[in-house]
DNA sequence: ATGTTC
C-alpha cells in the first residue's frame, strides 16, 4: 500500500502519521518539513503562502531535524507564523523574520474567584471603565511614561522593575515564561529609535489582534491539571493579548536591515530575502540575540502592568480589594520568541536557537523550567480563539520534546487577510451581533479593528487544539468564552 | 504586528 499523500497546488505533502505531514528534503533544502495538521486545516493552510514558506526555513544553516508548521499555520514574513525553527546554535544561525515583528507578543491569564454570576449586570461598567482605564490603539499613550533610565531598566530587568515600582506582587514573577526576565538582555543593543517609540508605550494593547478579554470557564476537561491551575467552571478569568509594540517593532526592523547589509552571502543562499540570519557567533548574531531579549523583557512589563491596571479596576466595579478576589496569575507565555535551548537530537544534547514564531513553548510536566507550582502536570499553555468562539487552557504534552522541541500552536490562525475582513465585515455591525447573540460586550477604538478581528476571519480554534490535543504537544485543559472584550 | 506606505 502506498503512502497517503497531500496535494497542494506544486507542494505535495507524504503522510508519517495521523496529523503529521512532510516535505520531503530536496533540493537546497537542509532538512525536511513536517506540518502538524489535519486534512481539514491543510485544506485552509494551503490557500497561501504557508507550505511554500516553511519548506523554504529549511534552507536555513543548522535547521535541526525538521521545520515545523503547526495547525494554526498562516503566512508571515519570510517565516510562517505558527511556525518553530531550531537553528544550531553553534554552527546555525538565528534569524529575526523567525522570530516576528512584534517580539515576544504572547499571552497572560489571570485568575479571580468571581463566577459568572457575580459579574452579570455588570458587564457594560466593567467594560467601560477597562476601555477607560487601559491604553490601546495606535501611537503612544501607557501607564507609564518613562525617561531614557526607566527604559534602560525595563529592558534589562523585565518584571523585576514591575514589581518593585509598585506594578505587581513578587508572586507575578513565578507564574511568568523565565520568571518574567531574560538574562541576557542588553538594553545598550537597543536602537535610540527604537526606545523613543517605546518609551511612552509601557502598558499599552495597541492594535491588530490584541485585546483584553474578561472570560467565563464554560469546560474543565482535565479536572486534575484544572485543579493545578486553579480553574473551575463559572469562574471568571482575565486574559490580556499584547507585546512590545513600536520598540520590538523597530528592533526587527533595524536588524534585519543591519543582517541584510552585512551577511549577504548568507542571504544569497536563501530563497526568500525575509529570512535574512546572523551566522551564529557573529557580531550580529549576538547582538539581536542581546537586544531580542531585552524587547522580551520589555514586553512583558508591558503585560504586568495591563495585568495590575485591570486588578484596580476589578477593585472599583466590584468594591473590594484585588487580593479578596484572588486575582493571581495562571501564567503567561510568549508566542513570538527566539530562544537558546539544550535538546536531544539522536540521543545528543545540543544547543539550539529554537524560534517560535506564533508558536507556543509546551514544556511537559517534570521540566524543570515548569514552574514548581506546576510541574507534576506541565506548563499552561493559552491559546486564544477569536472574540466570537472561545479560549483555550492546554498544558505541555508528554510527546512535545520528541516532536516540536516541546512546542504548540498559538491561536486559531487568521483566514483572510485584513483588508479581505474590512471588505466582508462592518465593525458595528460585528459588535451588536456578539452582544445581542452572546452577551459579548467588546469596545474597541476603531470599527475597523473589530471587522479585521470578526470571528469570521479565523480558523476553528476547536480543530486546532483538537489536533495538539491528538498529537500529545499540548493537552485540553479547559475552555473559556468570552464576556468583555476590549481592544484597539 | 506597526507613529496602519522606509
Amino acid at each position: 500500500m502506498s503512502k497517503s499523500t497531500y496535494d497542494a497546488d506544486g507542494i505535495t505533502l507524504e503522510q508519517v502519521r495521523e496529523y503529521v505531514w512532510e516535505i520531503p528534503q530536496e533540493g537546497d533544502m537542509r532538512a525536511p518539513a513536517r506540518v502538524l495538521a489535519s486534512e481539514a486545516l491543510l485544506d485552509e493552510i494551503k490557500e497561501d503562502k504557508t507550505l511554500e514558506q516553511i519548506k523554504n526555513t529549511t534552507h536555513l544553516p543548522g535547521i535541526t531535524n525538521y521545520a515545523i508548521c503547526m495547525p494554526d499555520g498562516h503566512q508571515g514574513y519570510g517565516f510562517p507564523v505558527g511556525g518553530v525553527g531550531a537553528l544550531d546554535a553553534e554552527n546555525g544561525c538565528i534569524s529575526p523574520g523567525a522570530v516576528g515583528y512584534d517580539i515576544n507578543c504572547g499571552v497572560r491569564m489571570m485568575r479571580t474567584n468571581l463566577t459568572y454570576d457575580e459579574l452579570q449586570g455588570h458587564e457594560e461598567e466593567l467594560v467601560d471603565s477597562l476601555f477607560a482605564n487601559v491604553p490601546s490603539g495606535l501611537g503612544g499613550g501607557g501607564i507609564v511614561e518613562a525617561g531614557v533610565d526607566t527604559v534602560d531598566e525595563v529592558l534589562e530587568r523585565g518584571v523585576e522593575w514591575a514589581v518593585e515600582n509598585g506594578h505587581g506582587v513578587e508572586g507575578d514573577l513565578l507564574h511568568c515564561e523565565d520568571e518574567g526576565h531574560r538574562e541576557e538582555a542588553d538594553a545598550s543593543k537597543i536602537s535610540q529609535k527604537a526606545k523613543d517609540r517605546g518609551k511612552n508605550q509601557i502598558g499599552s494593547l495597541g492594535s491588530g489582534n490584541h485585546f483584553l478579554e474578561v472570560q467565563r470557564v464554560t469546560d474543565v476537561f482535565d479536572e486534575k491539571v484544572g485543579e493545578a491551575y486553579g480553574l473551575e467552571e463559572d469562574q471568571i478569568v482575565v486574559l490580556i493579548h499584547c507585546g512590545s509594540r513600536g520598540l520590538g517593532h523597530q528592533t526587527c526592523n533595524d536588524y534585519l536591515r543591519k543582517i541584510e547589509q552585512q551577511h549577504q552571502g548568507l542571504l544569497n543562499q536563501l530563497p526568500d530575502k525575509e529570512l535574512a540570519a546572523a551566522p551564529a557567533g557573529s557580531q550580529l548574531a549576538d547582538d539581536y540575540y542581546k537586544a531580542m531579549n531585552a524587547a522580551i523583557n520589555f514586553a512583558w512589563v508591558n503585560r504586568q502592568l495591563i495585568m495590575h491596571r485591570t486588578r484596580q479596576v476589578f477593585e472599583r466595579v466590584f468594591d473590594r480589594p484585588w487580593e479578596e478576589m484572588e486575582m493571581d496569575l495562571l501564567y503567561d507565555v510568549a508566542h513570538n520568541i527566539a530562544k537558546k535551548e539544550t535538546h536531544e537530537v539522536d540521543g545528543e544534547q545540543r544547543e539550539l536557537f529554537v524560534h517560535r514564531k506564533g508558536a507556543t513553548r509546551a514544556f511537559p510536566a517534570g521540566h524543570p523550567e515548569v514552574p514548581k507550582a506546576y510541574r507534576d502536570v506541565g506548563q499552561p499553555v493559552i491559546i486564544p480563539g477569536s472574540m466570537g468562539a472561545g479560549n483555550y487552557v492546554l498544558r505541555g504534552g508528554e510527546n512535545s520534546m520528541d516532536l516540536t522541541f516541546g512546542s504548540t500552536a498559538h491561536g486559531a490562525g487568521r483566514l483572510m487577510s485584513r483588508t479581505q475582513a474590512k471588505d466582508e465585515f462592518w465593525g458595528g455591525d460585528v459588535q451588536q451581533q456578539l452582544e445581542e447573540q452572546d452577551q459579548i460586550y467588546v469596545k474597541a477604538q476603531s470599527g475597523a479593528t473589530v471587522a479585521e478581528e470578526a470571528p469570521g476571519v479565523y480558523k476553528d480554534v476547536d480543530e486546532v487544539v483538537r489536533v495538539s490535543d491528538a498529537l500529545g504537544i499540548g493537552d485540553k485543559v479547559a475552555r473559556t468564552f468570552p464576556v468583555c472584550n476590549i481592544k484597539g
